[in-house]
DNA sequence: GCGTCTTATATTCAGGTCGAGTATAACCGG
DNA sequence: CCGGTTATACTCGACCTGAATATAAGACGC
């Protein structure tokens, strides 16, 4: 198609002091048996990733490049997170870019491989599931060691601060949860050094109670994707990029709260996902769900033209 | 602070093939006289730009010493915008990453001078002001030509897409304006051929209906934070980033109105940032306004701590 | 100094959204 | 055929939001 990249011949860069390299590093969604996962390499706790090469037509054929050679699996939807910029490594003295991405792909084609491993979420994020009910971490463990921090600062202010912060992120004063600000939570634990990541991986006691560690900062390009699609799947239609092309409203609904990590009212989402006209009936039922057969639906693809902004807005309750 | 910068050694780094330059690019912000304006150097319509180098502390101090270098202009808030790759440059065989951000500055601050120029919005723009009604070129130039050009595809499915995508985007049909689409329209003004960057600038003719053109893709650049400032006014207080210290709620109003494009209801405005504790009095009044004096009002910079997420969301309505 | 103009500020009303609860329908397994 | 289980339908009230109207306070001309 595109004769540009092939005119491209190795080595004739020019090359400068200021020339630096560009990482490209996946956070790979799928949902699978009510549980949002990730995909990750090996046992090695980290997310596929690679260098920007001059072979890649862009930035996002290089992640998917990089993503299919390290684990095998096809990337459907993609969107950009964060880009950032590393302190140099190791004393090359060349800095690194990180362009992070977001890439979400179906059940099926989600199969464990000796490639590629799917970790639970929550496996890294152990506060962030509060399907049933708030985890006792949080009042038992976290407040705690977040409290004593706050009170270890050296200064009056900074006490206060940090104890505002924690407050708000973790809805300690008021218990309100609010489940996009995963970056936050993270980076208070993190400055916090109650994370393996901020103690050097030694401190076991730290990686028990706060969650799995991933090398480098991976675990936090994790939890921006985590915030990114909390907040995206209440006003775009992107839950059905997790979905398989057919499927019942509860299974959308409890996708929609593995995600979310909450549960939602029952009527007030068939009514929300109805009225919106995001999906259709198939005309078929099935009986597997052991009640009454529920219909089956599938996404309705003209939305996506239709409207520029369909929601998907999702109810924020308990149930 | 840091000693970790200091540690770098020039030239140390090694070089190969793969190895690329990062641009910082700024879609600088600032509202005066009721006009949104953007920051450009010289009378190059170019915005403000340079080279990630290795002396930068992060991509951030790196972005703001590039501008300040430029035109001299401070930045306060800075957001993240997108980050690309150019197809390579005229040939070098190497490649070019822009990363671009959003930056938000005060009027009082935004003085002209010999190396910075503050342009309009909307001369780049035309079709996106919509605060005296909808502007005339949109019925009788854009319209127009957007359906010939979705007429002139080869086959049918084409057509169709093209009208329904121009539809959406300027609200053809149902005569719904979203203010939030400025990328989308100028993505299909560019696919359609009709503004200047895409008929390679010698069609002055293009030029004069389609605003005013920018080198490269910096207008598109511009059109991506135009978007994201729209979309951001509506659940984040950061409005408050382009007013002076102390201003009337008209002024606040006026605005968010020349952001938006669109004129606001004026009670509505007023209850909706009063019931948000977003501002408070400063027991001061104002009597440049012509009728009864306004009180003055002032940021409550502590919503910024108490809440997450506080957010300004206008009330999307004609006058 | 008085009426009029202009802008600021306050109040009211109706339709829609949203959280929450309750009722009915359909299939299964014994 | 009856209880258990899940699906689907309907209802209610609080609150949000668009829209209009009414009142207050200064400026200005005569």
């Amino acid at each position: 198609m595109d004769d540009h990249a092939k005119g491209i011949r190795k080595g004739t860069g020019v090359s400068n002091a200021n020339d630096i390299k560009a990482d490209l590093i996946a956070v790979v969604v799928a949902v699978n048996d009510h549980e949002p996962r990730v995909l990750t390499i090996g046992r090695a706790n980290a997310l596929p990733s690679g260098p920007f090469e001059l072979g890649h037509r862009s930035l996002q054929s290089g992640l998917r490049s990089w993503v299919e050679e390290q684990t095998g699996q096809p990337l459907g939807y993609i969107e950009q997170l964060y880009t950032f910029a590393d302190r140099d490594r190791v004393g090359t003295g060349q800095r690194v870019i990180s362009i992070s991405y977001l890439a979400l792909t179906r059940e099926e084609e989600a199969t464990q491989s000796d490639r590629r491993r799917w970790e639970r979420w929550y496996d890294y994020f152990p506060w962030e599931d509060h399907r049933s009910g708030t985890p006792s971490i949080l009042s038992k463990v976290l407040r705690p060691r977040l409290l004593k921090w706050a009170d270890s600062a050296g200064d009056n202010e900074t006490r206060r601060e940090r104890r505002q912060r924690s407050a708000v992120a973790f809805g300690f004063d008021d218990g309100t949860w609010n489940e996009e600000l995963t970056l936050q939570r993270y980076e208070l634990l993190y400055e916090a050094a109650m994370v393996g990541e901020a103690t050097g991986g030694q401190s076991s006691a730290a990686r028990s109670v706060a969650g799995e560690s991933m090398i480098a900062d991976h675990r936090r390009i994790l939890a921006t994707g985590i915030a990114r699609l909390r907040s995206k799947i209440k006003y775009r239609p992107v839950v059905f990029e997790l979905m398989p092309p057919v499927f019942s409203l509860l299974q959308l609904q409890r996708t929609v709260e593995a995600l979310a990590g909450r549960l939602l009212h029952k009527p007030n989402f068939r009514r929300l996902i109805e009225q919106q006209e995001l999906v259709e009936q198939t005309g078929e039922t099935t009986a597997d769900t052991g009640g009454r057969p529920a219909k089956l639906y599938r996404f309705r693809h003209a939305v996506l033209d239709e409207r520029a902004v369909a929601g998907t807005k999702l109810p924020l309750t308990r149930a």
